[in-house]
DNA sequence: AATTAAATTGTTATAATATAACACTATGTA
DNA sequence: TACATAGTGTTATATTATAACAATTTAATT
């Protein structure tokens, strides 16, 4: 059902650069990294960030600015994140737990509302 | 044995503003609205928009870039958070559900790690 | 009241994060 | 081919946030 999604260019260079990271990775600092291939701009790197993060290849650390590998082999789309960050070190792990997931797209706030979206960052 | 807080000038000035928001404000927004009573420069709103985060007086919408007063009366320093975001119409609301902070102030990880201090942001 | 420490303020400058607008190119598909 | 969609390259600019330094206010202690 899930086509395989094939990346452009700028998109797989931008890519392999996160996946290899060991740490979360800020926009600037990957556009430092890959000037060398010829993404000269602040744009081109946001666009392919974008939809890295749209195909659920990346994930955003919205605490951090920064961009990880999704990790999660299940996760073809990014709707429903969990993560934890050492607050020392800046360790950051992305969490892939059913039950907590499960726990998170079953509760129901006051007004009865569920929500098939969220994001979680766990601090620590 | 909590202390009840005297906000400094600034500090007051900035919170009555989010206060009487009834959606989540920006920095700049803050600068714009302050600046009839004195407030002139950035590092004047980040300042007080840290101090008011600190103890617990407003909470930042990481995914906003925002700031909303809370409105968890139990609330005396911001360590673990929810939300309710409207997607479409950015509508916030502060979700104070006993059994979710329960449920992830006793969630474990891999590890066996737990984690006192979150922020969980719903999207719908 | 005088002394001191801590917090807050004021200010200028600048760093870091992110998007607008426009022209052009590549790719997929009817 | 013709058309639509997605991706690229580029310049400029908007938005979010912090550094560094000096002065002032507040609160706690002598």
């Amino acid at each position: 059902m899930n086509k395989m999604q094939t990346l452009s260019k700028n998109q797989q260079i931008i890519f392999d650069l996160i996946d290899k990271s060991p740490e979360p990775m800020k926009a600037y600092s990957i556009l430092h990294n890959v000037q060398k291939k010829g993404i000269k701009a602040p744009l081109q790197v946001y666009r392919a960030l974008d939809k890295l993060v749209e195909i659920g290849k990346i994930h955003k650390i919205e605490s951090r600015n920064a961009f990880i590998a999704c990790h999660n082999s299940s996760c073809q789309v990014s709707k429903a994140t969990a993560f934890s960050i050492c607050e020392i070190c800046e360790k950051v792990t992305e969490i892939s737990s059913a039950s907590l997931s499960k726990y998170l797209t079953n509760f129901k706030d006051k007004d009865g509302m569920k929500y098939s979206k969220y994001n979680l960052e766990f601090f620590g």
